[in-house]
DNA sequence: AATGCGTGGGC
DNA sequence: TGCCCAAGCAT
């Protein structure tokens, strides 16, 4: 059932939309914690962290983000590694940098708080429609309807829209619908109801309709199958590398170099290594990528561990290996700042998780001095 | 408009 | 296991 068969949004419906879901809202929403929170600041950072995010894991490390960096001000004062170091493990890196690059504009603009504004919000960095909207009604009570994941399945089924989400028809019904429906004079708390509902009773594959606040007016349910909403095209297969990566020691310091800015992990330190090629055997491509990053060549490794992990788009499996430098200085060849660190010195560089998953096993595995040396197979 | 960009959990 | 999904954004 398309949109055009869909009963209008008559101010009756939309009255008892409000009403019944805000209703619901204040009985049933969930305690977390940057509800708390009325500081536009704070709020903020809960957005941008929860963007494709868990609520389950940003509830773990928001307030640690906010104890590490309290305000505006000690944001933009901080270096992008530390704020790299406080996202770590979080995905989307790129998340903290714009977020990091926003803050130093706002104070550089003598800015003492954010402004309130969504058109202004949508300016800086790292905001997007979303979370313009979001900042805007949550910290500042502006009227301005978020559309989010939620929103669309919430919407989509209670229009019984079946287009195709992605296509900019569909998303121009469910922004407008969005927009028509949210409770003006609490506008924050609208937006957040109906991410609730999405995220606790209208859930993708077993949706609990016989509890929704919604269901009287809700044309998804009438027609019979919700979970069949919203449409969207079918994902394509992801690629699968094999990466092969040097534990390149000397003197009991490690090799680690910083990925670039943009990109995979942009940022983010590694071990140096990159993706095999075809006909390649595992330690001529971690040779071969060993050199095009540092230039330091590196002979006899033994491979010690390999880790299975998938990221957004592909999938990979990274092969490590214990290898020893000879003489030489790495040289940022085809990387950023290479260095040997001591082992002590791990915990204060940003990891991606493939690689801290690494370490973690080697440690598990022996231990010091050489992070276990022999063959530890993770998966 | 279509892609690239992380990670962890559920089934 | 493999796939889908989660409070999206930038290019």
């Amino acid at each position: 059932m398309t949109a055009t068969r869909t009963a209008p949004l008559d101010p009756a419906r939309i009255r008892r939309a409000r009403r019944n879901l805000l209703r619901w809202y204040d009985a049933h929403k969930r305690d977390l914690p940057w509800r708390h929170s009325r500081d536009p600041y704070a709020i903020w950072v809960s957005e941008v962290m929860l963007q494709q995010t868990r609520v389950e894991t940003v509830r773990e490390r928001w307030p640690a983000f906010l104890a590490r960096f309290p305000d505006l001000a000690a944001l933009a004062g901080a270096s992008e590694q530390e704020v790299l170091k406080a996202w770590e493990g979080l995905g989307y890196y790129r998340r903290a940098r714009f977020l990091h690059r926003a803050a130093q504009t706002l104070v550089e603009g003598g800015a003492a708080c954010l402004p309130a504004d969504r058109e202004a919000l949508r300016a800086l960095p790292g905001f997007g429609a979303y979370t313009a909207a979001a900042v805007a009604s949550i910290a500042f009570g502006q009227p301005a309807a978020v559309v989010d994941g939620n929103v669309y399945r919430v919407l989509t089924r209670y229009l019984d829209d079946d287009g195709d989400i992605t296509t900019a028809a569909v998303k121009r019904r469910i922004e407008d619908t969005a927009q028509a429906l949210l409770a003006p004079r609490r506008a924050g708390d609208w937006n957040q109801a109906v991410m609730e509902l999405g995220a606790t009773l209208c859930t993708p594959r077993r949706p609990r309709c016989e509890a929704c606040p919604l269901r009287r007016d809700c044309a998804g349910l009438a027609a019979g199958e919700p979970t069949r909403l919203p449409c969207k095209p079918a994902r394509k297969a992801t690629p699968h590398h094999d990466i092969a990566a040097g534990l390149v020691w000397r003197d009991g310091r490690l090799l680690i170099a910083r990925r670039k800015a943009d990109g995979l992990l942009g940022g983010l330190w590694e071990f140096p290594g990159g993706k095999r090629r075809q006909g390649e055997s595992l330690e001529a491509a971690r040779r071969r990528e060993v050199q095009e990053e540092t230039g330091l060549v590196v002979e006899q490794a033994e491979p010690c561990v390999s880790i299975d992990h998938a990221y957004s788009h592909f999938r990979i499996t990274l092969h490590l290996f214990h290898c020893t430098a000879g003489p030489g200085e790495p040289q940022a060849v085809a990387c950023e700042d290479p260095r040997f660190i001591g082992v002590d010195e791990l915990a204060d560089y940003p990891f991606p998780r493939a690689n801290r998953r690494a370490l973690d096993l080697l440690q598990a595995g022996g231990g010091a001095p050489d992070l276990g040396g022999g063959a530890v197979h993770g998966d």
